[in-house]
DNA sequence: TCTGGGGTCCTAGGACCC
DNA sequence: TCTGGGGTCCTAGGACCC
């Protein structure tokens, strides 16, 4: 019988913020998505005082200064390395986990005797709490489905730990647990089933399957069964091979020009290819898309992409800047604010082997030590400490497209000169 | 004025084949 | 009026996740 427990971090990213600053405690936190946009974590003071996930920080400016609530931009080299830490101390209590998300991980409880769970999974807290100092709940369950519940309503319980390996609890809880809190069903879901008098948890878990599958498709099946406790959904203790790769922005001031949409593009196959290359992938084609603000209907809408094919799959940014700049050159039209771009690729291979060839095979080892010189120069000194002439007028210089980030806290363990003073 | 980024999976429908 | 019967592969779009 299976077994999982799913831990993850509250408010999250705003829990890393308030690690480094004890003042945050008492006071409501959020944390904005890139270019200081929208609210993507909230803490429960912050939750209490109205501000929704994903609501524009426009719209709350107001409301955050009344209430002194702190506000910060996204610092990813931040949550990431908390998220790295808290993920070491998750592996010394079990070996056998899944890291699905920055700040959740799924590991398997099998193991542990039935009736010590709750007391191990409030051991593994208690751990995390004291080594990272970020707070975090416990859900355990038969399946993915029934952990994540739990981990949903433990929030609410003072030990921040809930047990539903027994299908009594699990029935009790599912008694008026929201659909749409269910993981797997979102907004079109949720809409299907309130038109038929579904509302709860446990009225989903007694769904004729194929019913489930005829509205939700397979996945719709699939959660009805786990629901019912039988496993749909596997533990991924390895992680599989990813399918696609994206660098997409949104400039932190419009883009009317073609110089800086080439530079903005090039900016981002560069980094495309620095992810590729950690992955150790490659790709033969990429996808460039710019558009407008869907926002501003007033004025004149533009949303357009193109797919341009490489003669041979490679991760040299090089290639992928002249990849980008091809389909620019053949999007761009003047006359209108772009407010987005990305470039995107999919059907990742790995990098071919170069041919010992009679003659160009030269050119693929230099390419290749360029890329592998720039990765550790990056890697010592920081990002964009080089970068390739075609994305800017200069290092570390930032354009005014660039991305905002105007409330960023330090990055406190993972820069040297931006380490935590005490005083 | 100001509204994120990066993924996965599923299905329907078209193109193409014999 | 009425125009075969399967297959496979690919892509676009929808839904969902954090």
């Amino acid at each position: 019988v299976t077994a999982l427990a799913l831990i993850d971090g509250n408010s999250f990213y705003c829990s890393c913020e308030r690690v480094f600053d004890a003042k945050l405690e008492k006071r409501p936190v959020i944390v904005l998505s890139n270019n200081d946009g929208c609210a993507v974590a909230r803490t429960s003071e912050a939750k209490a005082l109205g501000i929704k996930m994903g609501q524009p920080m426009f719209q709350i400016r107001d409301l955050c200064r009344e209430n002194k609530v702190a506000v910060f931009s996204s610092n990813y080299a931040l949550y990431g390395d908390m998220s790295r830490r808290m993920n070491t101390i998750y592996d010394t209590f079990s070996p056998d986990n899944e890291i699905y998300s920055i700040d959740e991980t799924f590991l398997d409880v099998a193991p542990v005797p039935k009736g010590q769970r709750t007391e191990w999974a409030g051991d593994l807290r208690a751990t995390t709490r004291q080594w990272t100092g970020i707070p975090c709940s416990v859900g355990i369950g038969p399946t993915k489905t029934l952990a994540k519940l739990a981990n949903k309503a433990s929030k609410h319980l003072p030990g921040g730990v809930l047990d539903l390996s027994d299908p009594r609890e699990q029935a009790r809880v599912m008694a008026d647990f929201p659909i749409g809190d269910v993981w797997g069903i979102g907004r079109a879901s949720q809409a299907k089933l309130l038109a038929l008098g579904i509302r709860f948890a446990g009225q989903v878990r007694d769904m004729d399957s194929k019913l489930a599958r005829q509205m939700m498709t397979v996945v719709g099946e699939k959660i009805v069964h786990e629901l019912n406790g039988i496993p749909c959904i596997a533990l991924e203790t390895v992680a599989p091979q990813r399918k696609g790769c994206a660098v997409t922005r949104s400039f932190g001031s419009r883009v009317t020009m073609k110089v800086e949409m080439e530079q903005a593009v090039a900016g981002y196959a560069t980094r495309l290819g620095e992810k590729l290359r950690r992955h150790n992938l490659a790709t033969d084609q990429v996808t460039v898309f710019m558009h407008t603000s869907r926002f501003n209907d007033d004025e004149p809408q533009r949303s357009v992409s193109m797919t341009v094919d490489i003669p041979e799959a490679t991760n040299d940014s090089l290639q992928l800047i002249k990849a980008g700049r091809r389909a620019v050159d053949n999007l761009w039209l003047s006359g209108f604010r772009y407010s987005k771009a990305g470039i995107i690729t999919q059907d990742l291979v790995r990098p071919p082997i170069p041919q010992r060839a009679l003659f160009d095979n030269l050119d693929h080892e230099r390419a290749a030590a360029v890329m592998a010189a720039m990765d550790e120069a990056n890697r010592r000194w920081g990002r964009a400490t080089v970068v390739p002439a075609a994305t800017m007028g200069g290092p570390k210089k930032s354009q005014s497209f660039s991305t905002k980030f105007e409330m960023r806290s330090p990055r406190f363990t993972t820069r040297w000169d931006e380490l935590p003073e005490c005083r």
